[in-house]
RNA sequence: GUGAGCGUAGUUCAGUUGGUUAGAACAUCAGAUUGUGGCUCUGAGGGUCGGGGGUUCGAAUCCCCUCGCUCACCCCA
């Protein structure tokens, strides 16, 4: 019997890790640098969070949660989505009376069970930030700035950043009638998914990619267009700021995201080193989720980005990550007494956060050297029986070839 | 859930109209005069040809079923 992983999950190998610390710590220091703190929620959620909070008319919810029930007959969903578990946290934690904001951001899995292709997981990391406690316009471009700006230093220039603008609840409700009656009238050129989504969803017919959809909702009425005077004027405050502070956009009225917490501000960041997942990451306000999940009506906005996609761009672009660091010192020992001596002499080292390892195979001479050489260790030290003798190793470097004869308890003053 | 393409050593791939013990490169391991890496040379290990069934004297090759992977639809990060 052999075992594989299951379908649509990774494992990440020692060979590529270095790439994920370093986009790791990218992400760390740029959300750090401009004040948001780490939250970490647990990876499973009492099932009702989602509904509640993402809506169950959402694909999400509705066919794509890994929902199972433990043995006590609690039901259980491995985390969908950041925001909603951030929010319950919130309230729970009654983090609204510490500070009336708070600047969060999370770095972790996430578990949808859809059918994987390119730039698609069934377990996907996904690094996001909340701000909570404010409506302020300059939130929403906050979090745009960061996303950026985290792009920016994977080496990632040309993403398309999409804006959009759905409004508050009631005058999404009251678009979506006029967004309704408008389709009802060129039903016959709607596809059958569209058809079904008119009812349930109606707003997400605007995103099809389909060609005839996409001829109907050409000409449908657009939302902007129905925004009241603060709606209206939060979006224009939103791109004027955008636009003075030299971030590329463009107004998308498709952009209408798939989760029902969103009003006002919707944006995503696009990649065409993507295929067809092209979303890099995501996000709007959802100024009345806190209040749908029991807490008391608190604005906030937020975004997701999966680190996966991030990485992939990245390397679409030819991003220089970092290098698995080598041991410095590699040690070969020519004898079971010399092993002895070896291993002494590293614990000593690694005191003084010198890194060394040695052979643990018992092989020659030789495979030890050639393994030093594989490894990119610096340094090798070599203790045979004269050695043993003497006390005093031989001291290679290996980009030189050149070997000093170097007291046992004297290497890190020789290295370097 | 729907559709298309692809499954041969660890990896990338060859494999002639079905015909002997299924190959290469890279990787791994070992050796090339006594205790010195990279380059080179020599050699070794590693495959139930995704799995099952069928046709045939004979199947990696033809047929059927099945599983898996990939990509697209869908949806999103």
């Amino acid at each position: 019997m052999k075992f594989r992983r299951p379908k649509g999950t990774k494992d990440v190998l020692p060979k590529d890790i270095a790439k994920w610390h370093y986009v790791e710590r990218i992400i760390r220091e740029t959300t750090e640098l401009f004040g948001f703190a780490e939250i970490r929620t647990p990876t499973f959620e009492n099932t009702e969070l989602f509904k509640r909070g993402v809506g169950t008319d959402t694909d999400i919810v509705g066919k794509e949660m890994y929902t199972f029930e433990d043995k006590g007959g609690d039901s259980l969903t491995l985390r969908p989505e950041g925001t909603a578990p951030v929010m319950r946290a919130y309230v729970e934690n009654g983090m609204q009376s510490e500070s009336p904001i708070h600047k969060l951001y999370y770095l972790t899995s996430m578990f949808r069970h859809e059918k994987p292709q390119a730039g698609r997981y069934r377990e996907h990391t996904q690094f996001g930030a909340e701000i909570v406690g404010s409506d302020h316009y300059y939130c929403d471009v906050e979090l745009i700035l960061l996303a950026k700006e985290v792009y920016n230093r994977c080496g990632i220039q040309d993403f398309r950043l999409k804006l959009n603008s759905i409004g508050k609840a009631e005058e999404r409700r009251n678009y979506v009638e006029i967004l309704k009656s408008y389709l009802n009238s060129n039903i016959e050129h709607l596809s059958e998914e569209s058809k079904r989504r008119l009812e349930t969803n109606t707003l997400r017919v605007l995103d099809s990619k389909d060609m005839n959809d996409r001829k109907v909702t050409d000409l449908a009425p657009k939302i902007l267009d129905h925004l009241g005077s603060e709606s209206r004027t939060r979006f224009d405050n939103v791109v004027n700021e955008l636009s003075r502070l030299g971030v590329k956009h463009e107004v998308d009225f498709r952009i209408v995201r798939g989760l029902d917490y969103y009003t006002d501000t919707t944006f995503e960041f696009l990649s065409d080193d993507l295929g067809s997942q092209d979303a890099l990451g995501g996000g709007g306000r959802y100024d009345g989720l806190i209040e749908q999940l029991g807490g008391k009506p608190t604005p906030g906005v937020g975004f997701g980005s999966g680190v996966e996609r991030l990485i992939i761009v990245a390397e679409k672009n030819g991003f220089a990550f970092g290098e698995q660091k080598a041991p410095l010192v590699y040690f070969i020992a020519l004898s079971d007494e010399a092993r002895k001596i070896c291993y002494g002499i590293m614990r000593d080292l690694r005191k003084l956060d010198v890194s060394c390892e040695t052979d643990l195979l018992g092989r020659s001479f030789k495979a030890q050297m050639r393994e030093a050489n594989k490894l990119n260790c610096r340094y090798v030290y070599i203790i045979g029986d004269d050695e043993l003798q003497k006390k005093k190793g031989q001291l290679k470097s290996m980009a030189t070839g050149d070997q000093v004869e170097t007291e046992f308890g004297k290497i890190k003053e020789n290295i370097e």
